[in-house]
DNA sequence: GTCTATACTCCGATAGAC
DNA sequence: GTCTATCGGAGTATAGAC
């Protein structure tokens, strides 16, 4: 957690006052503390429960007294809602660059929804969050809310690829296919979370089943003749 | 919500005080008030979250002050664990219940797993309690814990049917078969509540595809040539 | 078995000084 | 942007009268 005071020495007075550059640094400072805070919350969720989480414990971790954060979130649901969006938005990063890196159709399939399953379950309550809806007083705001249609249409697109290079007969290039395959990874991922909490993906009795589940698509949506 | 008085008239002098009648009578008053708390529990966890739940809020609704329900339950995680327990007790006579009436074997086996499947639909509040976790303070009797035990059993003999009328092949009859047939119900189960919280099982995109999943075992398992 | 009264702890949020 | 002080409310649980 050291943070780098090398650049930028603080008596150089060539600069002019009030200059973006000051401003940049308030600006990059203040986010500091709000990844911080994001921080804090997270690992408070993972002891206590989503539910558990609470700005005075927050504001006792970081160091400060509890009115200290109104300055950087109005409200306890406002730091749920950024949880959300970050989760959101990290969690679709990390299925996008697995797909990415492999062969596209089923192989980035399998790829993405295996790497969305290894980081869901090493950061579970954030998981828990953004799919159980456990705190009923909270709605995520419409932004927050977008990256899941990215999510989706992911998906889709692999697996019309899949149809395209015959690995999936043509019927998996619909919607109903994406519920199909978001069935077989929540039931692997709600298996291993409910049941399993201290393993990770490719341990226990749920996760290794996934590549066998995977394969049963070639079943359920046979080659023509 | 009447409650009989007809039987067993008030000035009845011809039996003994303090007689188990009586006794009788009183426990099952205090059952009844107990039953009442539960069900009052279960709306509140059904409208405010699993975690909403409050003793104050029970007493409210029932119409009495709050030290009254110590009479009843020794502590809010009391009320949790008869919860718990009455909810494992109902969703267990339920699955069995469908089975018996089915075909042994496979047809058993679906049927059990969907009576179960519109069952916690129909309790989400429950079902959470039982399979989420939700309440990292509560952790559940081993007398609580029990009847899950034996719905493993029901599962793994029905597989046994299967396997042995020729519905699977031998590997079915396996405790991962019991894993992966887990695996397809939870996720059906999960995406349904996390995504269609007003449907019931039957409606919406994801509990249809249930029977699909599995006519897919016969894939996962398939029968020696 | 019901009540009142109470002790205790915790929380979200705001006002206003510095 | 930090603090102190405070409001207003929630909850669990116990003691003791009736």
């Amino acid at each position: 957690m050291e943070r780098s005071r090398a650049a930028a020495p603080t008596g150089s007075p060539a600069e002019t006052p009030q200059t973006p550059v000051r401003s940049d640094r308030r600006a990059r400072r203040r986010q500091e503390t709000i990844e911080e805070i994001l921080d804090i919350a997270t690992d408070i969720m993972t002891e206590e429960g989503v539910n558990g989480l609470s700005l005075a414990e927050v504001a006792r971790r970081l160091g400060v007294q509890p009115p200290s954060l109104y300055k950087y979130f109005p409200s306890l649901m406002a730091v749920y809602d950024a949880l959300f969006s970050r989760g959101q938005l990290e969690h679709l990063d990390v299925m996008r660059r697995a797909m990415a890196d492999a062969e596209p159709g089923l192989s980035a399939l399998t790829a993405g929804l295996e790497a969305s399953g290894r980081w869901l379950l090493a950061h579970r309550a954030v998981a828990q969050l953004l799919f159980w809806r456990p705190v009923p007083s909270f709605e995520p705001s419409a932004q927050s809310l977008a990256p899941s249609v990215e999510m989706v249409a992911l998906q889709r697109a692999a697996l019309a690829d899949a149809v395209e290079a015959g690995q999936l007969g043509p019927e998996a290039d619909a919607e109903e296919a994406v519920y199909l395959v978001s069935v077989l990874i929540a039931g692997v991922l709600s298996q291993a979370m409910a049941n399993e909490p201290d393993l990770e993906w490719g341990q226990g009795r749920f996760t290794p089943v996934f590549p066998r589940l995977m394969k049963l698509l070639v079943a359920a949506f046979p080659l023509p003749a």
